[in-house]
RNA sequence: GGUCUGGUAGUUCAGUUGGUUAGAAUACCUGCCUGUCACGCAGGGGGUCGCGAGUUCGAGUCUCGUCCAGACCGCCA
């Protein structure tokens, strides 16, 4: 038996009892005739002591190292001097047995939870790093919000089907990651960016209501919180509205706030995409701070200021408290719109002064007055900064919108223990792409349109709404859905206005709109980024320290240094050849 | 595809205007130490300054290229 108990439960109830422990060691203190031992597992921290009376095992002790990983045997005895930090820290072992069960090397960084490691290094060594608490505890948390999902569904009637991997590359939406097929040369399969069609069909086969924490793949660039291969809690339903919908997944959401941190959250606010729009400039804005834009537009044109005059839009915010920034502090916000990545012209400010008077860049345009006005419409307060940026009205939104993230994140706005859920409705059907000259699916091609805007299909596509909805956590978005199409005439226009031919379409989607044809039932359904979610319930929004085993930057995988070649023979196999 | 930042001891970092033998902390090794828990004390080993060119009497430091890492933009139905 390698151990009777864990490093994590013995405290002064079992004093006098003979245990056996086996762990890391995590540290040594020689103190000459008495040596200690933390001895880590998964559950905690037991302190080893060995002393003089047993010269032959004090020597043994002193063979060890970091990270050894032995098993101890002998009696649970109350500390000379206690440690308050840790559970077990009124006892120690008096150890009168010790194995050494495998060495260790001395690891690259400190299994501590403030290591001395730097990132590549503790992805390189993930094993390692998982020893850490910091790690080790994410993992556990995320167990746990997983469990929390599956059961809630579970009560709910949800069935847990699984979806193939090992599916067809359709051109809609990202790159697919592709498999080459080994018994049909030149053909392909590709993994799945979500089970969206499966799902469908499971519907269509009356499911009735369908959840899959699942992996999907998509083969683009990565972030901070984005994976080429990611897990996603998705769910169908069938026989509903999208009220039924947005009502189910705020039900689990609340569960998961309320069990997660107790955080009871009586009704999600809602806000439709035209609205994300105008007051944040953003469809998946961070609601636990102010900022909201102002439009300036109107109040700032025809007073003589010729970058104003000629542009379409012009928004600010109030950055509250920052009246009082110098000169310097704001040359820096200056140059951070300016940078490539943001792309701003330039930037106006106007200092509302707690004495009420305005101090501004462009006070040679305009009057106290003016610059009142512009301070009702941003919502501005005595010792507010009011920051005005211009152009393009998508492109002022989206650099305003960034701005505005990067000040609440300066002024210590996003607090991670704060918890602002909202809805987000009624998001355009289509976009329009500049680069394709086309119409581009927003959510996806599946998506139905609201019945009361279907009649806009032919004569103006891009004013169509659709029935779809994503649920915003501080300013990520979490989960997204919509309610589908049904009807097979509708899918194939729909296809047909993303650019698809009748064969097309039949060849990329043909099974679904055959199965279509045999009585599908109205349905639609939601998928939830668990990554995101759970780094946010975590507090942080690196979704990297809530998986096992992520991929850097690049996509590689740096411990096993994926991907790979592969050899002559494989590639033979596949049929494959390498072009330089 | 692009922008920015970084790469110096096992690790995290410092390194001034280009100038003698490249430093600190920590980790590691050795010795001492009976109550530590960030143990303490004394000593020791440890460097292709990412790689390759170039400028220079002289390059960790300047220039160009390249590789690697991170953040972001594009991209992500």
């Amino acid at each position: 038996m390698y151990r009777t108990h864990t490093c994590g439960e013995l405290n002064a109830q079992n004093i006098g009892q003979e245990v056996t422990l086996s762990g890391w060691v995590q540290k040594i203190r020689d103190l000459g005739a008495v040596i200690f031992v933390d001895l880590r597992d998964r559950y905690g921290i037991t302190q080893l002591s060995f002393n003089e009376e047993n010269k032959e095992l004090i020597d043994e002790a002193r063979k060890l190292g970091r990270e050894f990983v032995i098993q101890a045997k002998g009696k649970v005895i109350k500390r000379a001097s206690k440690n308050k930090k840790i559970p077990t820290g009124d006892i120690e072992i008096l150890v009168d047995e010790l194995h050494i069960l495998n060495k260790a090397k001395t690891p690259p960084f400190t299994i501590e939870d403030d290591t001395d490691g730097g990132e590549e290094l503790r992805m390189k060594y993930r094993y390692l790093d998982i020893r850490r608490n910091p790690v080790k505890n994410n993992l556990i948390f995320r167990s746990k919000v997983s469990q929390l999902v599956r059961n809630y569904l579970a009560a709910e009637g949800f069935i847990d089907v699984e979806t193939p991997y090992l599916i067809k590359s359709t051109p809609e939406g990202a790159r697919d990651f592709v498999v080459p097929s080994r018994m049909h040369p030149g053909h392909f399969y590709a993994l799945p960016q979500s089970p969206q069609t499966f799902k469908q069909l499971l519907m269509v086969g009356g499911i009735d209501k369908y959840m899959q924490i699942v992996k999907c793949f998509r083969d683009e660039d990565l972030r901070a919180d984005r994976q080429p291969e990611f897990t996603q809690i998705d769910c169908e339903m069938s026989f509903i509205e999208q009220e039924d919908i947005l009502n189910t997944f705020e039900g689990l959401t609340k569960h998961l706030l309320k069990e997660i941190h107790g955080i009871e959250i009586d009704r999600f606010p809602r806000m439709s995409y035209d609205e994300a729009m105008r007051r944040y400039g953003n469809d998946k804005p961070d609601i636990r701070f102010g900022m909201e834009f102002g439009d300036l537009t109107q109040a700032a044109q025809g007073k003589g200021f010729k970058v104003f005059d000629e542009q379409e839009a012009i928004l600010g915010i109030a950055v509250p408290g920052a009246a009082a920034y110098s000169r310097k502090q704001i040359d820096k916000i200056t140059n951070w719109v300016k940078r490539p990545q943001i792309g701003a012209k330039g930037l106006v400010y106007v200092k509302y002064n707690e004495d009420g008077s305005f101090k501004s860049s462009v006070d040679k345009f305009y009057s106290q007055e003016d610059l009142a006005e512009w301070a009702a419409i941003t919502d501005a307060k005595p010792g507010d900064l009011i920051l005005v940026l211009s152009g393009d009205l998508d492109q002022t939104r989206t650099q305003l919108s960034a701005l505005r993230m990067e000040m609440a994140e300066q002024l210590g706005l996003r607090k991670p223990d704060e918890f602002a859920p909202l809805w987000v409705v009624d998001f355009p059907l289509l976009e329009w792409d500049e680069e394709s000259q086309r119409y581009h699916a927003m959510h996806h091609p599946f998506t139905a349109p609201k019945p009361e805007d279907a009649h806009l299909l032919d004569t103006d596509p891009g004013k169509v709404r659709a029935n779809a909805y994503d649920l915003v956590l501080n300013g990520n978005e979490i989960g997204g859905g919509s309610i589908r199409i049904h009807d097979k005439t509708m899918q194939a226009k729909m296809l047909n206005l993303l650019g698809f031919s009748d064969e097309e379409a039949k060849k990329q989607f043909g099974f679904l709109m055959d199965a279509f044809e045999y009585g599908a039932p109205p349905h639609g359904g939601l998928a939830f980024g668990l990554d995101r979610l759970v780094a946010i319930l975590g507090g942080q929004e690196t979704i990297r320290d809530f998986i096992a085993f992520p991929k850097n930057n690049a996509g590689r995988d740096v411990m096993i240094e994926a991907p790979d070649t592969i050899s002559p023979e494989q590639l033979e196999e596949l049929h494959l050849r390498i072009v330089e």
